[in-house]
DNA sequence: CTGAAAGCGCTAACAC
DNA sequence: GTGTTAGCGCTTTCAG
């Protein structure tokens, strides 16, 4: 069907295009019955404006580009959403960007966001957050990244604290006695993983002692699970941190399954609360992130850059809370 | 930072911005010796094609427009890696566009979409399809629907033949003298609900009998397993089939809290596999569902509608592979 | 094989 | 207040 155009709107409303133009985009100085005129023909003839030529005579295209590790799109579902929701309200579209190993390298991905002219790039941190936020530098566009604490000339990020979260945990279980306290590798999320461990090494810094327990898993291990059946044979702990639901889980399971009690023989933390922690026997302590939030505020930083408020803070840290459930004593 | 545009390679390459188009589009009569010229032109300015121009020049946007509810965004995570993994390949961009209860209206997702002037839309099904569809009919845009069996004009559609993968399970269950089986409403994904509710009225219809066991969640129950926690003490049952991992996993959780044992005094089986599905204990039966496979094939389709190949089968049904695991016996 | 020029639909000075 | 006009960056006839 062919689309109408601002000019069929003018003809039929009897004034120029730029009329036309004006009452679309709310110019105040249109009398109110020229306006009335062309809001009548514009109705009347279902004339949507045609973003990519306003795109194209405002040299801005309200659109951003948004880039997801594809093996990240589902954690980051909730973000998204949050993510989704402030764009409509400040009517920007999101190109979404699934980087894929094998498929879709991160070059190809930039080339197609700087074809595609984006106003802003929101990148959901990984491994490859480096390398897309040295190739897009060049091109002086406004970014904000979800997940990490990094920002630089046109560079906000949101995060969620992951580092003080470990921090509060194993420094409770410091002051209660327990040093005990081992914290499981999450390839999937390395940049969390490291935080967690910062975490744990400052709460055994402060009390003179030294964090040794972070568990690599290593790179031909298939799954958590296969790994941790054989590590907790050899290895006890007091308290077992996980980052991932699944992980969580897969304590849980091996727990089980090696006769060591959770909780009274093991703690078990999640530190990524998700509707499945509270589904397992015994139900998982875990902290509850403000996913939706994060791509919230997100969002909501990257429309202040565009609009060039200034943008006191451009590290932006989100709290969460801590849900104590059966896999910790009291 | 200025982009360059196509003037500054051809004056650059001392060719016209004609040429230079030319060769920027693979038009095969140029000659070599120019096409050189205007290459190291393009490289030595990091020249890239506005997007944005092209599509007004073309009229077409390279773009698509995904409608995704807010509530599935999850579960369609692999689904949209499949989709953003085809898409990539053919060179189109997707949208995204969520559409969230109170905050993103149908409609205005719509009008979103016309004047963005994507080239066709694919649409994640719910609930809110008819709407859509109906709105976006009338601009004569070319549609795909992923997860439900439709078709027209200018609508294709992909999806998983839920109503066979539960016809087949109750069936080999009636075959066994075991016709106590009830079906567990999803009210997240209602469709799917009523395909494996046609699915067992045919399997029992075949042997002659009536299906009657289907289990209506009522709005004002919280969830899936504060509900099953009353229904399972008056109502017992050889095989409780339920779509979603999370529903499945209640069913578990239940049967052990009221001392039902699984697989031997209730077999359950979840529907739609998941990483979980064989995290919980005992690890479910289930359904391994193609989800990236059905993003890939949507994206397919609505190519080919693009490319104006004819599309001999306008609704593309995908099969699924039955996994038993220790929810059910033998 | 290449260049000139019109046009895609809209915005934004600049006139009137 | 409203109209005229020159772009925005690119593609595509049509000449040559």
């Amino acid at each position: 069907m062919k689309r109408v155009t601002i000019y069929e709107v003018a003809k039929e409303a009897n004034v120029s295009l730029a009329t036309v133009s004006r009452v679309i985009n709310g110019s105040d100085v249109v009398k109110e019955e020229t306006r009335k005129k062309v809001e009548e023909a514009i109705n009347k003839l279902g004339y949507k404006p045609n973003a990519i030529a306003q795109g194209l005579a405002l040299q801005k295209s309200t659109t951003l580009g948004l880039i997801v590790p594809e093996s990240s799109l589902s954690y980051a579902s909730q973000t998204i959403n949050g993510l989704a929701d402030v764009a409509k309200i400040y009517d920007y579209n999101i190109i979404i960007h699934t980087i894929t190993e094998g498929i879709s390298k991160i070059e190809d991905v930039v080339e197609e966001i700087i074809k595609s002219r984006v106003d802003g790039v929101l990148i959901y941190c990984d491994k490859t957050l480096d390398e897309s936020t040295n190739l897009l530098k060049q091109y002086n566009i406004p970014m904000v990244v979800i997940g990490d604490r990094i920002s630089s000339d046109n560079i906000c990020s949101a995060f969620i604290d992951y580092e003080q979260a470990s921090y509060e945990l194993i420094a409770s279980y410091l002051d209660k006695g327990i040093d005990n306290i081992a914290i499981l590798e999450d390839r999937r999320n390395s940049n969390i993983s490291q935080e967690l461990l910062e975490g744990g090494k400052k709460a055994f810094k402060e009390k003179g002692k030294e964090f040794d327990s972070y568990i690599s898993i290593p790179r031909e291990s298939r799954s958590t699970y296969k790994f941790l059946k054989d590590y907790l044979k050899d290895n006890k702990h007091k308290l077992l941190i996980a980052n991932r639901d699944s992980q969580a889980i897969a304590c849980l399971n091996v727990a089980a399954e090696n006769g060591i009690k959770v909780p009274d023989d093991m703690e078990v933390v999640c530190m990524t609360d998700s509707k499945y922690t509270s589904m397992s026997r015994p139900e998982l302590s875990s902290f509850i992130m403000p996913s939706y939030d994060l791509g919230a505020l997100a969002m909501r930083l990257m429309t202040k850059m565009l609009s060039g408020e200034e943008v006191e803070e451009k590290e932006k840290t989100l709290g969460y809370v801590y849900q104590v459930r059966e896999s910790t004593l009291n």
